[in-house]
DNA sequence: TGAAATGTTGGGGCG
DNA sequence: ACGCCCCAACATTTC
């Protein structure tokens, strides 16, 4: 009867494949509106970053040449959502709007909002879950409440009885012959332009749906099987490197699941083989802290653990400094750092060494970490940001108990004994033998020499002493617990 | 998904 | 041959 177009409202799902929202529009057989919203202004403080941003860019052009290799592009504006859809559908006549979740209390708040607004105007309106294996709310323990702990949440994950197939692209996709203006993509200034400090991204990634399906294909043929030893080698091509992909919609953790278990099947006649199921455990950490924010929205501000607020933080804006652009002295700490400025990433142990040192070494605030990393990484998600950061500070659910210290010169020494990752991201040290990499003050005058470091000059001193600052650390901890 | 301190064990040098 | 000490190597506990 009515011929009245749909709306698919395409937010962190910024794929064609396994996307829910728009199986569902393409099914009313009406053509479809393919719309992207910036509209971060409202995000209570969590616009995207930098490096998102980035990302977003090549992301969203992405997309539309995946739309317009099919029928018409993606149509972009700027605003209040709830303004911009109303301008769409008076532009259009649509009938109807589409979108797969997010779970961000501010999106949460806003999509309710903008629900409410739509029916009220006889709109039909559904959201769908694209980005998750399970809803928040579905997974719960026998007394009915959110799991607080990982290992048990993994274990009912697995006892679902599976996770559902992902759906195919919907053919036809119908777009309008005229569809709305949009806006140009070049014109939102998504990258940065001077200092172009995204002009090695480009040789880390390939953003969009093509280049997350040949990360995982090559993930899956070359070291999935690997995973569980060789995830933790910094300097090793262990790890899938999805993360990105995956928190922008890219692909989707069902896709995920479903590929890596079939690969798993057709090399080992096991569903999940010790690599596979390392890995998709990885993918339900994810999971987990989506469940946490969901259940406890103030986490990526407040500690999960209350008593953590009389914790007695320290303000050195020099030390952060120092932590943030690689300049602390211990090589793993600023390996890392570095890696992440260049690349837009980290690896996921030294996210871990970097973190603790931040929080157990300097006693800086564990939200200066987080803000940090959301502002330069390009998987920066909130769920996972957010219930890192307080894993590691020791505040969080399931964290990581307080006096659970990082060394960097033994973590060092472990993930990276040849010394491959301080050697790329910190080369001002890369003439120094292994047995010293990791600790260049201890290295002799002749090795300095011969490495042509000169320690406070052409590398940094150690901005603290391990020792001395894990005994600060635990006094702190132990008069916290006092208290 | 630690590290450091403390405790235990056992082999070998030595009187 | 035997006991004693030293000290790796490993285990346990403590933070």
């Amino acid at each position: 009867m009515s011929d009245a177009p749909s709306i698919v409202w395409f937010r962190l799902d910024l794929r064609l494949s396994d996307n829910p929202a728009l199986t569902a529009a393409a099914q009313r057989g009406r053509a479809i509106i393919p719309l992207f919203i910036l509209d971060d202004d409202d995000a209570e403080g969590w616009a995207f970053g930098g490096a998102s941003r980035w990302w977003l860019h090549q992301s969203l052009a992405a997309l539309d040449a995946d739309l317009r290799a099919r029928h018409g592009g993606l149509i972009l504006r700027r605003g209040p959502a709830q303004d911009i859809l109303d301008q769409v559908i008076s532009e259009t006549g649509a009938d109807a709007v589409f979108w797969n979740r997010r779970y961000e209390p501010w999106a949460i708040a806003r999509d309710g909002r903008i629900k409410e607004h739509l029916k009220d105007r006889d709109l039909t309106v559904e959201s769908c879950n694209g980005a998750l294996l399970n809803e928040p709310w579905e997974i719960k323990t026998n007394q009915g409440g959110p799991y607080k702990v990982f290992t048990p949440y993994w274990k009912a994950v697995r006892a679902t009885g599976g996770i559902s197939d992902p759906l195919p692209i919907p053919q036809p996709l119908s777009t309008l012959s005229s569809p709305p203006a949009s806006d140009d993509l070049e014109r939102w200034n998504l990258r940065p332009t001077r200092p172009n400090w995204a002009a090695a991204f480009p040789e880390s990634w390939t953003p969009g749906a093509e280049g997350a399906a040949e990360r995982l294909a090559d993930f899956l043929d070359d070291d999935v099987f690997a995973y569980k030893d060789q995830r933790n080698a910094p300097g090793k091509p262990g790890t899938s490197r999805l993360s990105p992909h995956l928190h922008f919609g890219e692909i989707s953790p069902r896709q995920i699941w479903h590929a890596a278990i079939a690969k798993s099947l057709s090399e080992t006649g096991e569903p999940m083989a010790d690599g596979v199921m390392t890995f998709l455990s990885e993918v339900v950490w994810r999971e987990f802290s989506y469940n946490l924010l969901y259940h406890f929205p103030h986490l990526p501000t407040d500690p999960l653990k209350t008593e953590f607020a009389a914790f007695p933080w320290i303000e050195d804006p020099a030390a952060l400094k120092a932590w943030q652009t690689g300049m602390t002295g211990y090589p793993i700490v600023d390996a890392g750092m570095r890696e992440l400025w260049t690349t837009g990433w980290m690896h996921n142990r030294v996210r871990m060494i970097a973190a603790s040192f931040l929080i157990k070494d300097l006693m800086i605030h564990w939200s200066e970490g987080e803000a940090w990393f959301w502002d330069t990484l390009v998987d920066a998600d909130l769920a996972s940001n957010a219930a890192s950061w307080q894993w590691v500070a020791g505040c969080g659910a399931d964290a990581s108990p307080y006096f659970r210290i990082f060394n960097p010169v033994l973590q060092g020494g472990k993930f990276d004994p040849d010394g491959t990752y301080v050697r790329q991201w910190v080369p001002e040290l890369a003439g120094l033998p292994d047995k010293v990499l990791h600790t260049p003050w201890e290295a002799s005058p002749l090795e300095l020499r011969s490495a042509g470091i000169t320690l406070g000059q052409t590398y940094p001193e150690r901005i603290v002493d391990h020792g001395w600052a894990r005994d600060r650390a635990l006094a702190a901890y132990k008069a916290l617990k006092a208290a």
